[in-house]
RNA sequence: CGGGGCGUAGCGCAGCCUGGUAGCGCAUCUGUUUUGGGAACAGAGGGUCGCAGGUUCGAAUCCUGCCGCCCCGACCA
């Protein structure tokens, strides 16, 4: 259903800011009634937040299923035992929560499912004609963070998408990787991120595949090097044809300089023209990597080859923090009001604000936008409560709807309601005919342009 | 995990040093007046003062232990 009424929905706004805080994201997900905390790094999802959660979630799928990997979902609880046969169930740090059930058998809330989807996949996949598959989920993971903070930028439980690739050379694998490195760049795009892929950093493995996709901010985590000339590229549309050859995406955004400050290469960067240097700061919002046979050799997930040989499958996992784009997507988009959404992932469309209900014509004239709206399929917060003028702007501010419609006896005497882009801040007068089907215009093709 | 800080009403805080039975602002409820950018006045409700021990005639306040949360650093998507 595309219409609410606020006298309907749950938005516990707060009109100071809890003292924990600190920067912009977290202010206003705590301040606008998005999420609640219930423990350090944990939060519920109140229905404002789930709103653009599942937005986020769903551009994320529909990138991914365009790219031709396949969805399937594993669980949250894992058993110990599949971490025995990598290693890494004595490896890994205490990030990783560890429970017993009620047999004493070990557990574990999963950090990452590599194990999982090798196990998964080994278990039915014997020939090289069985790959390449990209198989993918979204799902809640948990690390025991030392120190949580910044709200979801880095909670302890978090949503992510997790693709993982199998193919049967290390040439396929490469192919793969650039069918998550086009995504990637749409999927960022078509939530109004500008983002920039630098190389990172490949561990022991080793290669030059692996990427951190970055939202440039203020408060970002991770310092980054780049050449400003990466700033604004292209990015693959809708047309593009992922079974093809993607070499040509990948070199216009991998030819200049960009690194996190561990792959940092002083030589290199004193090659990129002062005027083009840019080293700021980051925030990582997802990461591409292939790492070859790291499971598939410990764990024994094997092909055989046209020639009879038996091959470790090649692999990458491919990771998109889902939670924590929210947060980035605030730090990004917002002023000191609230957050300004972009209309592809903003809780609701637009917000309509009733400034005196019981006045007859300020109901019929709101019910009437509000139907044209529904109508169009243009999500629409009506707020049809009796709270003071004031409150109602200042809240929706923080709601960050991209557009705001504002009606009220005055505007009508005039014959205008008043419409306001929360992006810009431009308000502007609107003949009441022909209002809503200006605004539903702007908004179909916001979004057009968005997932072009 | 090293260093620091904080837990008192839904939120933000005072009170603690110097023990005497809990307060302010916002929010909530009632009424009146208001009504185009988080109203005014009057009244009201709401608290095991994080938990557990201890000292004391008496503990939010002093002592001990525990728990939770936040900040800086190291670490991490």
């Amino acid at each position: 259903m595309a219409a609410m009424r606020l006298s309907n929905f749950y938005l516990p706004t707060l009109k100071e800011t809890p003292g924990e805080a600190q920067i912009a994201s977290h202010r206003f997900m705590l301040r606008s009634g998005m999420i609640r905390q219930q423990a350090a790094g944990i939060y519920a999802w109140l229905p404002l937040g789930m709103r653009v959660l599942t937005k986020i979630e769903n551009i994320v799928r529909e990138e991914q299923n365009r790219a031709g990997a396949v969805e399937l979902l594993m669980p949250t609880i894992q058993p110990g035992s599949l971490w025995e046969e990598s290693g890494r169930f004595d490896a890994y740090g205490p990030e990783m929560l560890r429970i017993k059930d009620r047999h004493g058998r070990d557990m574990l809330y999963g950090p990452t499912n590599e194990e999982m989807i090798t196990e998964i996949v080994r278990a039915s996949t014997k020939s090289y004609k069985q790959l390449p598959k990209m198989l993918y989920h979204i799902q809640w993971k948990f690390r025991d963070e030392l120190r949580p903070r910044f709200g979801v930028m880095r909670g302890r439980e978090f949503l992510m998408k997790d693709t993982y690739s199998f193919d049967a050379s290390p040439e396929d694998a490469r192919k793969s990787y650039l069918k998550m490195f086009a995504a990637y760049l749409r999927t960022f795009k078509r939530m109004g991120l500008e983002t920039v892929p630098v190389k990172a950093d490949p561990g022991p493995i080793g290669g030059d595949l692996t990427h951190e996709f970055v939202v440039l901010a203020e408060n970002g985590e991770s310092d980054v090097f780049l050449d400003k000339d990466l700033l604004g590229r292209t990015v693959p549309d809708a047309s593009t044809d992922f079974s093809g050859d993607l070499e040509p995406v990948f070199k216009e955004w991998t030819s200049l300089y960009a690194g996190t400050d561990e792959v940092h290469d002083e030589a290199a960067w004193a090659e990129v023209p002062e005027d083009r240097k840019l080293s700021l700061r980051g925030i990582e919002v997802g990461h591409i990597f292939y790492f070859g046979t790291k499971y598939s050799e410990p764990m024994r997930a094997r092909v055989q080859t046209a020639d009879g040989k038996e091959v470790d499958m090649e692999m990458g996992s491919y990771g998109i923090g889902v939670s924590r784009l929210l947060g980035a997507l605030i730090e990004a988009h917002h002023d000191d009001d609230g957050p300004k959404w972009p209309v592809s992932v903003a809780p609701f469309h637009v917000g309509l604000i009733n400034l005196k209900p019981g006045d007859e014509a300020a109901d019929q004239l709101c019910e009437k936008l509000e139907a044209a709206f529904e109508k169009a399929g243009v999500e629409v917060l009506y707020d049809d409560t009796s709270d003071r003028a004031g409150e109602k702007f200042a809240r929706m501010d923080l709601c960050g709807l991209p557009h705001v419609v504002t009606v009220g006896p005055r505007g009508i005497k005039a014959g205008e309601v008043e419409w306001k882009n929360r992006g810009s801040g431009e308000k502007s007068g609107l003949p009441i005919e022909g209002a809503a089907e200006k605004i539903i215009a702007e908004v179909q093709n916001k979004l057009a342009t968005l997932s072009a």
